[in-house]
RNA sequence: CGGGGUGUAGCGCAGCCUGGUUAGCGCGUUUGACUGGGGGUCAAAAGGUCGCAGGUUCAAAUCCUGUCACCCCGACCA
């Protein structure tokens, strides 16, 4: 019996939900659509903040905000802007309350102008940002704010897509192009680092199909993540804008030659939506499994006493080995220990512990102290698979012992997207693919499937019937063929999978 | 916004069709005892304006009308 009902296998949606709620990552909140990220949830979200914010710095950038409210003018400055965010904005008419004939609380005080929360903030940031140039000497600009954002989605999923979401957003501007493409590329990369190297979860970076670009972008390019209902997640974003924002918002200068020119923006973003990606990643039928690197917790200390003797002496041992643990580092941050001395039976808090992912738990009861040793069980191992070593061995060891956890979650992650990745180049072969072996489980399909195409009349046709789509082009050396829709030679060659 | 469904204790549900004393059950919570390295056992206790408003009736969780909220399926999406 596993600790999450149900489990992955019977039903993968309802499994995503019992992992998150056994977790305590969110709840859903009074607001609808919106979650109340409780602190094991938020601690995740504090540890990838802190990587990515150091990432964002070494790459030469810095911190800023921006305001929550955009005029709605701003947003109507780009064409295919507004029609990709016009639909789903929250908009602010009124700035004050004042009591009405029933005596409720209603809206007063009307907006000249209605401010729109921000879906994203390219336009109120590009606004000012021309303000702010005026000279070739003035770019480039490399800024960076961590913010709440607000789209009106209809239906929504915890940390997948919610009405309010945390996020950073990247926003630059350059004096030319080859410039901001490179700063296009940089930053995808910066993404795909994180992903591998902390979260542990491989990703595929490329190119976005016309149809599925950003709003009023160029070209944009993302990191394709493989989750375990073998769907595609889309983690993170990185758009090479052109100078449609530019134009519109009017960040133009005068280059080297004197000549008056727009500027060359991007804008780049991940946001709480990777921690669900990293629920659907690692975790299994017991609960949350965390990579060590962004582990709130490393290891958890559980102390086993049957009276108030064994009590004080079994914690006291703790104590002292939290103690030299914590002197301990692991990837540049001092091991990060819990104590979990709280009054409740020895099996329940164990079972809370895998259920929220610690990489390790260490039991510790009268026994081993008598032979100065801990009980070790790891996550990416079998709740009952665990073994006893000396406590000195495993101070100088736990270190390893977690990267070899890191390094084994994504080896895991890696076999799976293997397994279910295919290329493909016959279309009765792709249908097949895709279609659910059993209808009233359609998540269970095929996965990633690698083929040519065109974006064609038959392309669309088949994808809409599978509600599969291309995912990205990567960017990878592959020979010319034939598109598996059409049948027409093209050198395009796409990712194609269901996608959240 | 279209189609379907659900609102009863902290959570999950039964009861409603065929109105009738103090509205049940499981989990959880609290207390006590026995326990204790796979979430244990027993006993006791606390906890509910049956989503909200109106109507029918001697009598409404149950029937009727309205309303609100949430969930699922579609169109939209980081």
């Amino acid at each position: 019996m596993s600790a999450i009902q149900p489990t992955r296998e019977e039903d993968y949606p309802e499994w995503y939900q019992q992992v998150i709620k056994s977790a305590e990552l969110a709840e859903n909140s009074d607001v609808r659509g919106c979650m109340v990220i409780r602190p094991w949830g938020y601690a995740i979200w504090e540890n990838m903040q802190r990587v990515l914010d150091r990432m964002f710095k070494e790459t030469g950038h810095e911190n800023a905000y921006f305001p929550l409210f955009i005029p709605i003018s701003f947003l109507q400055k780009e064409a295919e802007h507004v029609e990709g965010f016009a639909k789903e904005c929250a908009v602010v008419t009124h700035h004050r309350l004042e009591p009405g004939p029933d005596g409720k609380l209603r809206p007063a005080g009307e907006l000249d102008e209605p401010l729109i929360v921000r879906p994203t903030s390219e336009t109120i940031i590009g606004a000012t940002y021309a303000r702010w140039v005026q000279s070739y000497r003035d770019l480039p600009i490399l800024i960076n704010q961590w913010a709440n954002v607000v789209r009106w989605e209809m239906r929504t999923r915890l940390f997948l897509r919610t009405t309010e979401f945390l996020w950073q957003e990247g926003h630059t501007a350059h004096a030319d192009e080859q410039e901001a493409r490179e700063e296009t590329d940089r930053m995808l990369g910066v993404y795909a680092d994180f992903a591998e190297n902390y979260m542990a979860m491989p990703v595929i970076p490329g190119e976005k199909t016309a149809g599925e670009r950003f709003p009023g972008a160029v070209n944009t390019l993302s990191i394709e993540a493989m989750m375990q209902d073998r769907k595609a997640l889309q983690a993170g974003t990185s758009h090479f804008l052109g100078q449609n924002f530019s134009r519109a918002q009017k960040i133009q200068f005068q280059d080297k030659n004197g000549q008056e020119v727009f500027a060359w923006t991007t804008s780049w973003g991940v946001s709480t939506r990777l921690v669900g990606a990293l629920i659907m990643t690692h975790s299994d039928d017991d609960g949350l499994v965390l990579p060590p690197r962004l582990a709130p917790k490393h290891v958890v200390l559980l102390p086993i006493y049957r009276n108030d003797q064994e009590k004080s002496q079994v914690l006291e041992y703790c104590q002292s080995l939290r103690q030299e643990l914590m002197q301990v580092s692991f990837a540049g941050d001092p091991l990060r220990v819990l104590l979990d001395d709280r009054d409740l039976r020895g099996g329940d808090k164990t079972w809370q512990h895998i259920k929220k992912g610690v990489p390790i738990r260490v039991e510790i009861g009268p026994r081993d102290i008598a032979s100065q040793s801990v009980f070790v069980g790891r996550r990416d191992r079998g709740p009952k698979e665990k073994s006893s070593l000396p406590r000195a061995e495993f101070v100088a060891t736990v270190a390893e012992l977690l990267q070899s956890i890191q390094q084994n979650l994504l080896d895991q992650a890696r076999a799976f997207r293997a397994e279910h990745t295919r290329s493909i180049s016959d279309l009765d072969e792709f249908i097949e693919f895709f279609t659910p072996r059993n209808e009233a489980q359609p998540e269970i399909h095929g996965g990633f499937a690698y083929c040519h195409f065109q974006d064609c009349e038959e392309m669309h046709q088949v994808l809409q019937k599978l509600k599969v789509t291309p995912r990205c082009i990567p960017r990878e050396e592959h020979p010319d063929g034939k598109c598996i829709f059409s049948g027409r030679p093209t050198s395009l060659r796409a990712m194609f999978a269901k996608a959240y």
